[in-house]
DNA sequence: ATGATAATGGACAGTTTGTTCGGGATTGCG
DNA sequence: CGCAATCCCGAACAAACTGTCCATTATCAT
């Protein structure tokens, strides 16, 4: 009872997902429309529309399958998933790196590029990784730990699209201690310090 | 010789952009057709045309019209633009208050529900009331001043989302103070503060 | 008053969207 | 192997939206 698989839906959702992956790259994602997914993917019309509702459908399921991924503790990409309780920005450094190697892929989906639901689902995906790093304990109940979750994602957000659209030479490297700089200890190392 | 104005011109576009607005709390940006805004502004299709060569750009112009506006000395909005150079957060307290009046604007606005169009725009006028307030020095030169810049907008942004999705409840005094001390000191004042 | 400018409504071809259908191909399983 | 279940295809469809055109009417500036 093989519980849910056809080989021939798995080819064709496969065959959409990488048509989708491959005309974001090239187009980003607003412009496509269905017809360009189909025509790229080389499906019929009504297949389509059999699997999903739609391109946000096919993007939201795209990115489950990534989540589901990374959840999963025998995959690679479950490397820094290690959780290691002492630094809360441990995910950052092997993120830089990442991104610098897929700068391509990045670029398409942070920054506006990728609609909407994109930079929410990698919001999610970031704010799981960052709250699971995150000490139980913060010092002072006046931070909801839910506000530094979202406020490290952001932080982090910014400094990616910072890096490609600004000083693209940077060195994943520099930009992580940049980006630490910032988040750690904030505005005041930098300023006169006077108000307060 | 008035250089520009005719009087049924600026009529049409300020009921499209009025149009626009309305739309924009009632269903989004993404989801509005061209069709619905003339529909709202009453206006016919191919004048539409004759003044903007499509939503966006309707969009844009009226955010071109806003920035005007706030560069402008002698507008009312341009209360903080006293570029106090002292305090690089200056901005924030009246912004934070400003928002929590016209709440229904802001939240069309941020978080996705207006569109990458927005989105951008948002940040560009904000970028500059943020680098009108920075002081020209920073101690040590191994962070750019337009990073900062943008790490100031971005985590502005993200605080405001955070107060709007999650803890509508808060006062605006509250949020400032929370948004003024995560960019001031960091996280280190909430952590354990061992690892550097 | 009058020439210039703008708005109108309608019509137009071209896309895109979702849906439906019957015929044809592949698959899983006995 | 054989066969029924499942999936894919291609075509066609109505509906909506997009830009663009034009002839006509209304409004403007002076």
């Amino acid at each position: 009872m093989p519980r849910e698989i056809d080989r021939r839906a798995a080819r064709t959702r496969k065959a959409l997902h990488q048509a989708l992956l491959t005309l974001m790259l090239r187009k980003g994602y607003e412009a496509l429309s269905v017809q360009d997914i189909i025509d790229e993917a080389d499906v019929g019309r009504s297949t389509f529309y059999a699997h999903y509702t739609g391109k946000e459908d096919l993007l939201r399921s795209g990115f489950q399958m990534l989540r589901d991924e990374l959840k999963d503790p025998r995959s690679a990409g479950a490397a820094a998933a290690g959780g290691s309780h002492d630094d809360p920005l441990g995910f950052s450094a092997a993120m830089f790196e990442h991104a610098a190697r897929y700068a391509d892929h990045y670029r398409t989906m942070i920054g506006g590029r990728g609609g909407a639901v994109t930079e929410n689902e990698i919001r999610l995906i970031l704010s799981e990784m960052v709250r699971q790093e995150m000490p139980p304990t913060l010092y002072g109940d006046a931070i909801p730990r839910d506000f530094v979750v979202q406020f490290i994602v952001g932080a982090f957000l910014t400094t990616l699209n910072w890096w490609f659209e600004r000083k693209p030479g940077l060195l994943p490297s520099e930009v992580d201690a940049m980006f630490r700089g910032m988040v750690l200890d904030g505005l005041s190392p930098l300023i006169g310090d006077q108000p307060r």
